[in-house]
Order: C-alpha cells, then structure tokens, then sequence
RNA sequence: AGCGAGGUAGGGUAGUAUGGAGUGCCCGCCGGGCUCAUAACCCGGAGAUCGGUGGUUCAAAUCCACUCCUCGCUACCA
C-alpha cells in the first residue's frame, strides 16, 4: 500500500512567518495533509524551522547571544503560531538537530565516496582583528553608486545596486566595526551538479507528470537547458554542522544543503520508522514550496539523494506556488511589521484566514491581496454562501425531528446526485493537488443547497412535524450540510468541527462518509445551533486597515 | 539590466498544458421572487471586438512571431 510523506519547505526563523510565508507552503502542504486524513492514508507530515545561516549568526551577534539559543528561541514561536493556525504536522522539527547532523554527515560521506564532491576556490573578506572569513552581509560601507554609507557587502538598500563587498568604500567589519579587512582565497566543497545532470535530468523527466506545477517544470527544465555548475555547500561561518572533512574543519555546511537534508533529519527526530518512509519504493513524496525554492527541490535535493546512493526515495511531486503580493498592507518576516501570523490572529479567527488564503491561493499565478478582497471572500463566499446555508438548515431542523425517507423524490434526489458528483469532483481535484479548485466544489455544494431551499420552499408546510413532503426536505438539506461539513476540514478545521458537533452521532470527519452521508434518523443537538461564521465586524476591518 | 509573471464585461478572477460556439465564479448594476436563515437566500437580465498587430488552422482567449503596457524577484525572505 501506497505510503505518503507531505512536506512544506521549512520556512526560515529570522521572524514571525507573514501570510505569504505561509500561503506559500506551509498552509497549503497542510490542507493536503488533512485531505490525506480525510482519506484515511497512511501519510505523515514533515516541516521544521530552517535554522542556520547568516541571517541568524548576525541577529545573535548583534543581540550578544549564541545564534544556537537564539535559533531555538525562534523556532518555538514560529512552531507556536503555525500551530495556532491548526496545523497537525506529524513532526515539526528543527535543522540543528543531532538526527540531522547525523543524516547530513552520512550523506556527505556517501557523496565522497562517490565522488561527487569537488573543491572550489574564491576570494573571500577577512578579517583580521577576528580571525575569520566573513561573508558578504558582514561588511558594510560606502557605495560606490550613491553615497550612501550603509551599504552592504552584497548589495546597497539605498539605491538598489547589486554590490561585491571590493566595490565597497571604506568597508568595515560588522562584527568588530574594525577595518583591518583583506582578501583572501577560501577553499570550499561543492556538489558536482555538473556530473549528475543526467541523472538528475532523468528525475525529471521521469516525474514532471506527477501533477508538477507548470512552473516547477518550466523554471527547472530552464536550468537543465543552461547546463548545471557545481554548487557550494560548505561556508566560512561559525554556526551551522562542522564538515568533517580534512582540511575544511574550520568550516560549516551551507545553509541550503542541511535544510534539505532536514526533511529526513526531522523524520528521524520524530520516530524509529523514519526508514520506513524515507526507504521504501512504495513510498510517495510530494513537496510543497514556493516558486523560489523550486531549484533547491528539483536539481539540488535529487542530485544529493541521487549521489549519496543510499536508497532514498525521490520527490513525487513538486507543488510551487507564486506569490501572494500585497496591497496596500505590508508583508514582512525580518522586520517583524504589518500582517504577520500574530498580528492576523488577533484580527480574527485562523479558519477566516485559512478559507481566505486557501481562495487566494497563488497556484497558476501571482495574486494580489487586499483587504477588500480578503472582506469579499469572508462575507460573501464564506459566511454568507456557507455559514449562512449551514445555518438556515439547522434553524429549520431544531423544529422537525427529520426521518430518513425510503427514497428521494424530483428536487431532493437530484441535489443528492449533484452533490455526490461534486464530491468526486473534490476528490479529484485534490488528488491533482488544485486546492483552490476543490474548495471551489464545496462553495458550489452550499449554493446548490441554497437553491434547493429556495425551490422547495419548505416554510410553506408550517412548522408542524408530519408532512412527507417535509420531512424530506429537511432530511436531504441536513444531510447536504452534514456531508460539507465533512469537506470542510481540511480547510477550516475547526469550524467543521463545530458543525459536526451539532449532529449528535457524527464521527470523525472522513471522505467516505461524506460520499455516504447521513444513515440513520437524524438527531441534532438544538442547543449547539449556531452561526459557525460572521461577516467581518467594522471593528477587524478598522484594525486590518490600520496595519497600512 | 537579467530572470519571471500578468493584461478576459464597470472592478476582481478562472479557463490557456491536450485549439472547437466567449464558457464559469465573486463584487457592482437593472428587474423580479422569498421570508427558513446572519439586511442573509433564490430567479432573470444588461454588460467583453479575451492588450495590439501579423501568422498557422476548417476553427485561436488557447499555438507561433512581433509589439505595447503592468507587476514581481534579483536579501540564504514564499
């Protein structure tokens, strides 16, 4: 039987992760996770913090603390809202890890022994007064092109100039503030991509069917045509997994290379079984990411796997999102402002968020997001399609103890089928990884329910419990919301859990009773009947447009 | 500059891979209906030479070429 590992790529914890962090990967990776539940596949669900690299060496050297404490400190916040927003990952871990460590060391000696590790040499700031190489974003100075006297060794934020730290004048060392800089050769390793892009061309080939984003394809056929280089994956920094290797002790794995490695790290932090996933033919990856990470995915990740010949399974499938740009509001992680996950969830509840970035989900290409549209979708398609039908239905079954009929009639059994026949539609799309698409089909269930309630008017029979007639309707509306409710989950978890609540018998949510529907009589629980959505009040749309 | 994405009714979008009547969705507009429901819901209607030009084809929003706009990335950020 076939076995699932679900990844997001691991977001990168120098902040708070913003929307588009998290509609990018780790969102929709979940969605598809819970649709796997749903299913009752034998998946698991990986993800972590990628913690290494300059951006976290220098936050700590800045603040005076050690990057690995800081490191962690991150990553438990970056856990903690991620989980707030109902993510169920099976394992969120973190890539300074021992497991990891212990995953990359041996994969690096099988890439030695198979030779596909070369030396590179470049030139390389030192410093003098500390005793180290110091990369690009450590030097700061004058730029060449505007004057202005923070720029930094990789590029100037004044003017936008794409900088090399020798262009810099008067540079100086980050750390030390010293000037005692010279230039010196470095050594590094690098991964001969050249000598597996065969194998690695091959990968894709073979697997671009696999429902691959269009862009996934386009953008790593484009690096194949231009010819793969030789990729670094060791650095002169102090944090990050030491490489043991003769002569290159002194330095630390590249951060791209152990937070690849991380998905298997994190598999092995979690449990013994970890082999059984990572080694078996039957198993399925299928890896969720943003555009920008496509390369590191489709090129890199499989040259490694490829090389170290140790048997791991290879990506499946490559799902890459564009990206979701804002309007108006600003997205962002390193400096901590405008609409990050904390400061959404103080707006509202992580369900609007999830049904709203779920219908904005940036699959075929860029999105814009506004407040208007963020309104547009919560009031209209959520709460007023969904939460309002839900609603209607259940007010109208607190006063009919609604029976299952022998057989449906005319405008009952019609909706039936069309419901089933949008569930397999949901199914379908799901398994094809369009997850805009399938919530799509449970907008649609819920305006084929408002229609159906509309067209059978069922106000006309009074409120009195008896008519056939009746009873049908209410028995089939019931069962249409009961069946959504189900659908429901991977998108907004808890709000479909509410719903199911007021049915007493309900189960846990499962795609093969939603495709059976209700069994028995139905009995529902009149006290828990009420509205599981509310427009946006004045109050939230005052605070979100307040984060301008 | 390099790389990438987009230009479809008043606004916002889906559709483009595998060409087949301008098909769909949301908002707005016009007209009607309903009162179970959250000023919610339902039905009908108006509104588009699918950015432009040229080409391939029996047939183009969809394929090809050129062109004009818009936007994003080029930070180890998705």
């Amino acid at each position: 039987m076939a076995r699932y590992i679900i990844t997001s790529a691991l977001p990168y914890v120098e902040g708070v992760p913003h929307l588009g962090n998290f509609v990018g990967s780790v969102l929709p990776a979940d969605i598809f996770y819970k649709f796997m539940l749903l299913k009752r596949e034998d998946a698991i669900f990986i993800c972590g913090s990628d913690q290494h690299g300059t951006p976290i060496e220098l936050q700590a050297l800045k603040k005076g603390v050690e990057p690995s404490e800081l490191a962690d400190k991150l990553h438990h916040e970056v856990k903690e809202v991620l989980e707030k927003f109902e993510c169920t990952f099976t394992m969120y871990g973190n890539t300074n890890s021992k497991e990891n460590e212990l995953t990359v060391d041996e994969i690096f000696e099988a890439l030695i022994k198979n030779k596909y590790i070369i030396e590179t040499q470049s030139e390389l700031a030192y410093c003098n007064t500390d005793q180290r190489f110091i990369s690009d974003r450590f030097i700061e100075g004058t730029c060449p092109y505007c004057g202005y006297d923070q720029a930094r060794g990789d590029q100037c934020d004044h003017c936008g100039h794409l900088l090399t730290p020798k262009e810099l004048i008067k540079p100086h060392c980050v750390i030390c503030n010293g000037t005692n800089i010279v230039f010196k050769e470095t050594r590094n390793l690098a991964l001969d991509l050249a000598a597996l892009q065969g194998k690695i061309e091959a990968f894709i080939n073979g697997n671009k069917d696999n429902n691959w984003s269009k862009i996934a394809v386009t953008h790593s056929l484009g690096y194949i045509k231009r010819g793969l280089e030789p990729r670094e994956i060791t650095r002169d920094l102090k944090f990050g997994f030491k490489v043991p290797y003769k002569g290159f002790e002194d330095k630390v794995f590249y951060v791209w290379f152990d937070a690849v490695i991380g998905y298997i790290g994190i598999t092995r932090s979690w449990s013994d079984a970890w082999e059984r996933y990572w080694k078996d033919s039957e198993t399925i990856l299928i890896q969720f990411m943003g555009k920008d990470n496509i390369e590191f995915h489709t090129l890199m990740w499989p040259g490694i796997l490829i090389g170290s010949g140790l048997g791991f399974v290879l990506p499946h499938t490559i799902i890459a999102y564009e990206y979701l740009l804002s309007k108006g509001i600003k997205f962002s992680k390193s400096r901590g402002i405008g609409l990050n996950l904390e400061s959404a969830i103080e707006i509202a509840h992580p369900d609007y968020w999830r049904f709203a970035l779920a219908m904005l989900l940036p699959e075929t290409s860029d999105t814009d997001f506004s407040v208007e549209r963020l309104i547009e979708i919560i009031d209209n398609d959520m709460n007023n399609n969904i939460g309002n039908f839900a609603h209607r239905v259940l007010s109208l079954a607190k006063s009919i103890e609604a029976k299952r009929p022998e057989a449906l009639t005319g405008a009952s059994a019609d909706l039936v089928k069309k419901v089933n026949s949008l569930i397999s539609a949901y199914e379908e799309h799901f398994e094809k990884v369009q997850i805009r698409e399938a919530l799509h089909d449970v907008l649609e269930i819920a305006a084929l329910g408002n229609s159906y309630i509309s067209a059978t008017e069922p106000w006309k029979y009074g409120n009195a419990n008896g008519s056939k007639e009746l009873n049908e309707i209410v028995y089939t509306a019931l069962d249409v919301v009961y069946r959504m409710a189900m659908l429901l989950y991977p998108f907004v978890p808890a709000s479909s859990a509410r719903l199911l609540e007021v049915f007493e018998y309900a189960d846990e949510p499962s795609l093969a009773r939603a495709k059976e529907g209700i069994v028995e009589s139905v009995h529902i629980n009149k006290e828990l009947v009420k509205p599981i959505f509310s427009k946006l009040s004045e109050e939230q749309i005052r605070k979100l447009y307040s984060l301008k």
